[in-house]
This record gives structure tokens, sequence and C-alpha cells, in this order.
DNA sequence: CTCCGAAGTTTACAACGTAAACATACGGGA
DNA sequence: TCCCGTATGTTTACGTTGTAAACTTCGGAG
């Protein structure tokens, strides 16, 4: 039944999930069959190719990253709040370094579900445009691109600082939003 | 003699980055090698391993963004100069899109020689130090991270803005930045 | 019961990174 | 001059990958 087929599905990405544990060399579809128990083509039954197993994954992984940004968010208010989302993003980063990866650079886009994405910057984009209605998408792209650099830089072994560092970065970039 | 290997090495390392003009999908060692009308094996000759060559390629990488952010920085002064580093930073990675992700994401740190990735770093941290002698390192970080996210989401088509856009975010950075 | 489509397997191929063994040619000591 | 070690390259080989194609199997609809 229609069952079997969406258990097969999601047990890939969970398995490909799993093996983005042990760095992102480990991944490939072969070996997410393998941990499966399934032959190496069966895969193609349930996605297009690889990319497309990849783009699952990468959707799973904004979903838990959108959670991750509403409650880091519902724990301070105004500025604060986009100081700790800012810090929350850099921690799941840090967390899940293969995933935080394979959900930017590796897959293309058009592998990705939309909404996947767009779900987790809508967090952040509701709490600037609470802070500063004005100028709001400017400010919206600058929090996103300074926290991104701030994770990815640090996933690549380009910095080393910790959050104390990453704390006086973002708030030094809140004050200039929220204006004065 | 002894100039024929450094020959076939730097022919290597060109021919690598040309190849990067077509996606990075089509760099394999293999093809660098045909592209140098070597056998498979020849690069073996200079390069530990793959990931040697591609430090290599990525050490260029970084002297090639190094004269740009040098070249930016003469053209204004002040703040001023901070934002043209960061659009020239920005305009590099669109302009070699593959080069610039090979120089952070894909290569580990180890193969590419440290003083190559530095000097870029040292060109902005120089700037940054002559407009905010005070808390420079902390802004240092802040520039560095804000424009390399914008280049990378860029690159990865998570936004679309264009350089007016750019502007606006820098020079918001940079305001907080100066103080005032 | 029959038959069909979905799910999975087996087999096959080209390309990859790289290990190992071999060829070749050049420069310096005998 | 001869000779030999070392540097440079080639050939061959192996295991792994993504994926195309042809097959099996099997549960439900007619």
């Amino acid at each position: 039944m229609k069952n079997e087929r969406i258990d097969l599905r999601e047990a890939l990405i969970r398995e490909a999930i799993g093996l983005l544990g042990n760095g992102p060399a480990d991944l490939s579809l072969r070996s997410v069959a393998r941990a499966a128990g399934v032959s190496a083509m069966a895969p193609y039954r349930h996605f297009e190719d690889k990319a497309a197993l990849l783009g699952a994954v990468a959707a799973q992984g904004f979903a838990e990253l959108r959670d991750v940004l509403e409650v880091a968010d519902a724990r301070a208010e105004g500025g604060a709040a986009l100081v700790e989302q800012g810090l929350a993003y850099i921690a799941f980063a840090q967390r899940r370094p293969s995933l935080f990866r394979l959900m930017f650079a590796s897959v293309d886009l058009a592998c990705i579900p939309k909404p996947a994405g767009m779900s987790a910057y809508a967090v952040l984009a509701r709490r600037v445009a609470s802070v500063a209605p004005d100028s709001s998408e400017v400010s919206t792209l600058g929090c996103w691109a300074m926290v991104h650099g701030l994770a990815t830089l640090r996933l690549d072994r380009r910095i080393e600082a910790g959050s104390e560092a990453d704390r006086s970065v973002l708030m030094l970039l809140t004050a200039a939003i929220v204006g004065r």
C-alpha cells in the first residue's frame, strides 16, 4: 500500500540526515540506500536523482531552523530578540555543520520546496519589521547576511571567535537598525 | 630541468582555474590533467592529492581577491573606502563564483598556504583600524561577516537584490562602526 | 482469475580518485 | 666516458560513485 512508499521515502531522508553526521563525504546515494537496507537503485523510485533527495533533506533542515529561530525569538523582545535569533542561527550551523552547508551551498534551489526556505526567513523578517518598520527590507537583508556570514565563516574555520564576539557584533548591527 | 616541473605545476593550476569557469562540476583531477595534456596520474608528481591542487588554486584566488580589495580601497577614504571594499568583495564573488566557493567552502584549511588567506583579510583590517581604532576587532569581524554573507547568499541564489541594496546595507553597518 | 502498475532488484557503464609498477631521461661522480 | 640515482611521467588496476535499462514481484481492480 501507499504507506510503504512513504515509509521508504522518509526512511531515506532520515538515514541521509544520520549519515550527514559523519561528514558530508560519507553521503552518497548508495550509502543512503545501504543504510536503509535497500538496493542502490531503490531511491530512484522516490527521488528523481541524488539532488532531489538532498533537496528533501535540506527542506527538513529549514523546518528545523525555523523552529529554532521561533523559540529563540520568544526568549526576548525588541532588538534583543534579534540578537537571540542570530545566536540561535549560528548555533544551529555549528550543531549540524553538514546539514547547514547542504541547505545553502550544495543543493541548487530548484530541488528545495520553496515554502521550506521561506518560512525560516519569515521569522526573521517579522521581528525586524516589528523593530524597524521603515527600512525593514534593507535591515532584514543586513541581519541575515551578517548572521549567515558569521555562521559560514565559522564553519569554514575562517574565524575562531566564540559567542561573546558574535553577541558583540550582532548588538552593533542591532543598534544601527533600531535607529539612533 | 626544474623549470619543467614548475611549468606543469603552474599549468595545472591555470587549467584548473579555467575549468572552474564551467561550473565546479567539471573540475576533476582527471579533467585538469586532460586539459594540460598529461596523463591522469601526472598531477600527483606535483600535488599530494586533489585537495592540494584545489588548495593551490584557492591561494591564487586569495591573491587576486587581495588585489581587488586594495584597488577598491584606494578609490575612497574613511568609511566610504569600507563600502568600496565590500562592493568589490561581492563583485569578485559574482565574477568568479566557483573560484570563490572553492576558496571558502570546499577546500579544508590545511591545503591553503596561510599567508594567502591572510593578506586579503589584512587589507580590510587595516582600513577598519584606521576608521575605528577602538573596537576595531569586532568591527572588522562584523564587516567581513556581513560582506561575506551578502556574497554567499547571492551566489547561492538566496537573495536577488542588486548592488544598490548592497550599498545600503553596507552603509548602514559602516555608519554603526564609524560611530554616531 | 487476470492483468497492470508500482516498488524494488540486478546488471551494466562511464567517470572519478588514487595506489603500484613501470618507463625515461638528465645531471653528477667514477 | 660510462653509469646510476632521482625526478617526471605513463600504464594498468581497483574500488566507489551516479544512473540507465531491463528484469522481477506483488497487491488490488476489473
